[in-house]
DNA sequence: AAGGCAAATGTTTTT
DNA sequence: CATTTGCCTT
């Protein structure tokens, strides 16, 4: 047989020829109108626009149980995508429970996942070898550096990050070095002398990049019709989750797979697509009914998340962009508490207003878990972490590295790479002086020309650097014995369970050894993390058994980086950022940073279509909240060091008016005890709600005849008398009264 | 090879 | 401001 890997279905399957009545009412009973429809849609391709908490999850689990038991497919031909790992296990989990039964057969999960599985599967024809490793950002950005060097490109003129940008984006693309018009410019032919090294380095090292997974799965299909045949005629039936978030090649892949015949079913919500700037394409949403044939389109408009408030704020904000397939969220809920407004000072008394507020929230027996706070970038968070820690509120923050990338991880992880593959130069170049063993940045640097030279990798050079007399017996020697290491670190590991190869890697290695001379905190909580990392392993069962255990535990680790840290199970404030927030909600949400410059962001309000996603990214905080959103700006911020004086964010101007609330401060509270804080008191502070008669509002930008172009930061009292208080940014910060500046807005 | 110091450099993040 | 990076010294 041509594909002896691949399996054929079981004999046994739906076998179950009398379905129960009780069984499609525990399908489709608990859904509404609109989420019946696009379960138990008969059109052969289907694209459900899903408003935020509208149920997008719950239509597609019950679509999967619906295809099962009423439609008679087989789980064998069901393939289910999604974007993160979370996605794909929260479905499993609850399609499981939907059909009480293993959900074994069935295909869920990330397009990288699936891609590899496929590449694992049918390596050759992918053209890669066996136990091919995958390569995540940090050891992709090592090898782009490493490269550059080669090339003698100065890291100043060619920074390293963006090279890899560039050769991702054009693996998003689904582009190939050959596939590249240069047109005569330099940077770009330099790039692309760049990518052809690259390519050339991951092939003869057995290495594939996450861009390269999903281009590679896609290509192997191209050049084996068969091999794409069988998959066709598998996978009759494909659902995508969040498939605003497709990149070019995702889209491709997913076109090429359904071919003429099958059938997809994807969901998404073109108003929540904030990854614009990493590949995603809002096109792949509106060209989807043009270019699968027999779409129908299907809204799921009813919200059962937020108040109506909350919607309405949402729904208004998001008509200011240009373009939207249409969809207008609405509730049975009433309307709720209006949308608090609050404008502080500045940073330090913004964190402590939230802080105040999540107090009294806890102080009404509330719980701490059930408030969020969200902001546009992670600067952001200290200020908000140092209010909370002082008033002795726990919280946990989102994002940062995680297990998987810890750097005593990844070294771990790079030696049993070796073990596995000596030819890795990534996992060689890590590990071959960590912990120091003596071999230097000189010697590194002959095997490295030696390899380049010879076209061999970095252990082949190596190898032959040690018969050589290019070297000091010294560094022959180190070398030498690094070259045993791995050798005999492969040799007890052989046959050994998973978590005894990794023993025996820290053990030889001694990396815990290295670690414990680092008597600090932190050398504690590395040794802590290697030995989670032994429970890790030995705790690792694969989704594919058929495969090679330690191949599968590497993917898994680059795959699936694991949990950012923090203890679930205690109830803690959740600290995020908007991106992170996509896809969760909470019964309080406090926006906070709603200012110009920040967010939206500086480095978006030049291009319109990145403002549009900005504005998204507004949309996705502000429907996270189901009771109570908080919305807060600061009238002055240090930032990097700097003060500046921000202007009031225009997505606060375009929520409609009478649905904010302005929180003004009692008196009786005292001023932050800050140097920082502004000049004025509370009691004469203006809202920015409200018209004082000058026809300015704080945030506005005017031009002084004298002091040049400034920021109004205050106003007291109304018509010419009024004072105002505005920043210049050359002249400094001034009170001027209305009727004698001259003012003139910008 | 490791530690110290100055300088640069600051969106968003998953796989 | 604060963290990371590179370069320099010991």
């Amino acid at each position: 047989m041509f594909y002896s890997i691949i399996c054929s279905p079981p004999e046994n399957l739906n076998t179950a020829t009398k379905i129960p009545m009780e069984e499609i009412t525990d399908i489709i009973g608990p859904l509404n109108e609109a989420q019946r429809q696009a379960v138990t849609t008969e059109s052969r391709n289907t694209l459900v626009l899903a408003g935020a908490g509208s149920g997008k999850t719950r239509v597609l689990v019950h679509r999967i149980a619906w295809l099962i038991r009423a439609e008679k497919i087989s789980p064998w031909s069901i393939l289910a995508v999604t974007f993160t790992n979370k996605a794909a296990r929260e479905m499993k989990g609850r399609v499981e429970q939907l059909l009480d039964m293993p959900s074994g057969t069935l295909w869920i999960g990330t397009f990288h996942g699936l891609a590899h599985r496929l590449l694992r599967n049918h390596w050759q024809e992918a053209n890669l070898p066996q136990n091919f490793q995958i390569l995540d950002s940090e050891d992709q950005l090592r090898l782009v550096r490493r490269l550059l060097k080669e090339m003698n490109l100065d890291e100043e003129r060619w920074p390293p990050r963006q090279a890899t940008w560039f050769i991702n984006e054009q693996k998003d693309k689904g582009f190939r070095p050959q596939q590249i018009d240069t047109a005569g410019d330099f940077w770009l032919s330099q790039m692309v002398q760049l990518y052809t090294a690259y390519e050339a380095a991951c092939q003869r090292g057995g290495m594939v990049d996450f861009a390269e997974l999903l281009l590679r799965a896609h290509e192997m299909w191209l050049n084996n019709p068969e091999l794409l045949n069988h998959y066709r005629n598998r996978f009759s039936h494909l659902l995508v989750d969040e498939f605003q978030d497709t990149n070019t090649i995702q889209y491709a892949w997913l076109r090429l797979l359904t071919g003429d015949n099958g059938s997809i079913f994807v969901v998404g919500d073109d108003d929540q697509s904030v990854y614009g700037w990493r590949g995603a394409q809002v096109e792949n949403i509106r060209s989807f009914t043009r270019e699968f044939p027999l779409v129908e389109t299907l809204r799921l408009e009813q919200n059962y998340r937020s108040s109506g408030n909350i919607l309405n704020a949402a729904n208004a904000l998001i008509d200011n962009n240009p373009g939207r397939l249409g969809k207008e969220l609405w509730t049975e809920d009433n309307d709720g508490v209006p949308i608090q407004l609050y404008s502080a000072y500045n940073d330090l008394d913004e964190a402590r207003f939230i802080a105040e507020q999540i107090q009294f929230w806890v102080d009404k027996g509330g719980r701490r878990d059930e408030s969020a706070i969200l902001y546009r970038s992670n600067a952001q968070s200290r200020v908000l972490e140092e209010a909370l820690l002082s008033a002795s509120i726990p919280y946990r923050i989102y994002g940062g590295l995680r297990f998987f990338e810890r750097a005593e991880i990844k070294d771990a992880l790079s030696y049993l790479r070796l073990m596995a593959h000596r030819h890795d130069d990534a996992a060689f170049e890590r590990v071959v002086n960590t912990p120091t063993r003596g071999i230097g940045e000189r010697t590194v640097m002959l095997v490295r020309e030696y390899a380049q030279g010879a076209g061999i990798s970095l252990w082949r050079a190596a190898l032959a650097q040690t018969e050589g007399d290019q070297l000091a017996a010294r560094a022959r020697n180190a070398l030498r014995n690094f070259l045993q290491l791995i050798e005999q670190m492969s040799h007890d590991g052989k046959d050994k369970a998973l978590n005894e190869q990794v023993e025996i890697v820290l053990k030889n290695s001694s990396l815990i050894d290295h670690h414990k001379k680092n008597r600090s905190e932190k050398g504690l909580t590395r040794i802590e993390n290697l030995e989670e990392l032994v429970t890790a392993a030995g705790q690792f069962s694969p989704e594919d058994e058929s495969l090679n255990l330690l191949d599968e535990f590497l993917a898994q680790a680059a795959l699936e980086s694991g949990d950012t840290q923090g203890d679930e199970w205690e109830d803690c404030v959740q600290l995020m950022t908007l991106h992170s927030a996509k896809g969760l909600e909470f019964h309080q949400v406090f926006l906070s940073g709603l200012e110009e410059g920040l967010f939206p962001h500086s480095r978006s309000s030049e291009d319109s279509e990145q403002l549009e996603e900005e504005r998204r990214l507004c949309y996705v905080g502000i429907t996270r909240a189901r009771q109570k959103l908080t919305l807060s700006h600061a009238e002055s911020r240090r930032l990097y060091g700097k003060e500046s004086y921000p202007r009031v964010s225009r997505f606060i101007k375009e929520i409609p008016v009478e649905l904010l609330q302005e929180v003004r401060i009692r008196s009786t509270i005292s001023r932050p005890v800050n140097q920082r804080s502004s000049s004025y008191t509370q009691n004469h502070r203006s809202s920015i709600l409200e018209d004082s008669g000058t026809g300015l509002q704080p945030g506005q930008q005017v031009r002084h005849a004298k002091f040049g172009e400034g920021t109004v930061l205050m106003l007291e009292g109304s018509g010419p008398q009024a004072r105002i208080q505005i920043h210049f940014p050359e002249a400094g910060t001034k009170w001027l009264v209305a009727g004698y500046a001259k003012l003139e807005p910008t």
